[in-house]
RNA sequence: GGCGGCAUAGCCAAGCGGUAAGGCGACGGUCUGCAAAACCGUUAUACGUCGGUUCGAGUCCGACUGCCGCCUCCA
């Protein structure tokens, strides 16, 4: 049984899809006006994982992530810019996709943005007229939260606090200070589409309540997003799709914040690292084994100790992978029969693991153990090749679920791999000065060489 | 002011009432011409502080302290 944290109801649940073995996952994407950063990378990639693990599990996944293209953000930034809204934010959706794409996040099912739906969304906000949640006001169209009893459940809220928290000058004849704009009244200059009630643009949270009814059903698995969705955010759609008389989410998780200096990365507090930025320091799979490393609810903090750390972690794994493959290509006999056990307990553990509410320090460190076991039988050279082929499989399916690892080696230029030649040649020579001269430079040349009973060895570094 | 989260070794981190997983780093060892990798060993009488419950508590309860987040756009 999988069982996650429902932010909802603030623990633990055993997963019960709508429809068994299926599962369809809505996660509220960014808004495209500026480079991705880290925070943002996390996100994508703590859903990524959710969402191959359940696939891993068997189940059918229908995967639904916008983009949020229209807003105050994409707006000012296309002014400040002197292009349209839509040359801006294609921009920077490509861009984001490159960025997302190098973090081996699998494509979503459908990446539908607001901009493309906005008959779906009037037609939304007619029906929540009907019901007699919305009303008019001179700049646009608003929900009363006080007709939706539900309100701030989700995130813990009441009515009456809201009231003091309120900093942001509210609209003229606002019901309730926390009332929404479902749709804003054109301003000069801007973005307009029309509808019954006049000219404008969708608000915020109505994009999501309409997009994932329109790509998931009425009543859809998993609804996920950042921890600072949770409010206004994620508590407006509820309010919208249950106003609107659908049923909606029936699960909201939530992936804790990227810090930085124990501080949350974010484009207000300038503390951010983009993504690109992080690529030029490390590969894009440490990155992302650095954003999975950590549980996804806990506060996970950037530096370059921190990185550096899973970018050792990872190289474990890969140089184990490296030298199991070989052992693949080797002669050595022996029964596969060993090492199945071996793989059935890993597995094991790492299903385990991932089951409850996605502890992947759980499921890395039952991987940890077979590594090491796996690691006594090379040295002790009784890995049979059909034993090592077994153990590539395995770590080629838990990879399916991670996606970090590297099994395809790139292969040697030819003066590289001169240069190896002719340090095996001096060695066998005992010319270990001019051995290691080479080793040297080769070394500056990003290749790492280690000698073994078998050979020398080489790989990147 | 309201709501919520977190505090475990040098660092990251699991643990969910039965006596401290795993990773990174460091040190010692095996191997090596030397390295590297791998392996073995060492690295928390101790889980922010103080009380309480219990035969027994990082683990439950209370108080306190310190960080962080949301309450405004935000992954």
């Amino acid at each position: 049984m999988i069982r996650i944290y429902d932010t909802m109801k603030k623990k633990k649940v055993d997963l019960e899809t709508v429809e068994k073995k299926k599962v369809g996952i809505y996660l509220c994407g960014p808004t495209v006006y500026d480079y991705g950063h880290l925070g943002h990378g996390r996100s994508a990639v703590c859903f990524d994982l959710l969402r191959r693990y359940l696939s891993y599990r068997g189940y059918e996944v229908t995967f639904v992530r916008n983009w949020t293209d229209i807003d105050d953000k994409t707006i000012e930034r296309a002014k400040a810019e002197h292009t349209t809204v839509q040359e801006l934010t294609e921009r920077f959706i490509r861009i984001y996709e490159e960025d997302f794409e190098k973090l081996g996040i699998l494509e979503p099912d459908e990446a539908p943005k607001p901009t493309e739906h906005i008959p779906g969304i009037v037609s939304f906000i007619e029906r929540l007229f009907e019901r007699e949640h919305a009303y008019l006001l001179e700049d646009g169209v608003y929900y009363d939260i006080s007709t939706f009893d539900d309100y701030g459940k989700l995130s813990g809220q009441r009515l009456e606090d809201l009231k003091q928290g309120v900093r942001v000058d509210v609209a003229e004849g606002k019901r309730n200070p926390g009332d929404f704009a479902l749709w804003k009244f054109e301003k000069p200059g801007e973005p307009s589409w029309p509808s019954p009630w006049g000219n404008g643009r969708p608000g915020w949270h109505i994009e999501c309540s309409v997009m994932s009814g329109r790509y998931l059903k009425e009543e859809f698995d998993i609804h996920c997003g950042g921890q600072d969705l949770i409010f206004p955010h994620h508590e407006d759609e509820i309010a919208q799709s249950r106003g609107a008389g659908y049923r909606f989410a029936r699960y909201w998780m939530h992936n804790g914040f990227l810090n930085i200096d124990n501080e949350k990365m974010s484009k207000s507090l300038g503390n951010f690292f983009t993504l690109r930025q992080a690529f030029e320091l490390f590969s894009p799979k440490a990155v992302r084994f650095f954003l999975i490393s950590s549980h996804y609810r806990a506060p996970l903090n950037f530096s370059e100790e921190t990185l550096r750390q899973a970018e050792a972690a990872l190289q474990r794994f890969n140089d184990f992978i490296g030298r199991v493959a070989e052992a693949k290509q080797g002669e050595r006999g022996g029964t596969a029969e060993t090492i199945d056990a071996g793989i059935r307990r890993a597995r094991e553990g790492f299903t385990e693991g991932l089951d409850d509410d996605l502890n992947v320090s759980k499921a890395l460190a039952a991987l940890s153990d077979f590594v090491r076991d796996v690691n006594v039988l090379m040295e002790k050279g009784e890995l049979g090749s059909e034993s090592a082929g077994l153990v590539i499989e395995f770590m080629k399916e838990i990879d399916k679920v991670l996606g970090v690892f590297s099994f395809e080696k790139k292969k040697l230029d030819g003066e590289i791999e001169k240069l190896i030649e002719e340090r095996i040649f001096a060695r066998r020579k005992k010319e270990f000065a001019r051995a290691d001269a080479i080793r040297d430079r080769l070394l500056k040349m990003g290749i790492v060489l280690e000698d073994t009973k078998d050979g020398t060895r080489w790989k990147r570094a």
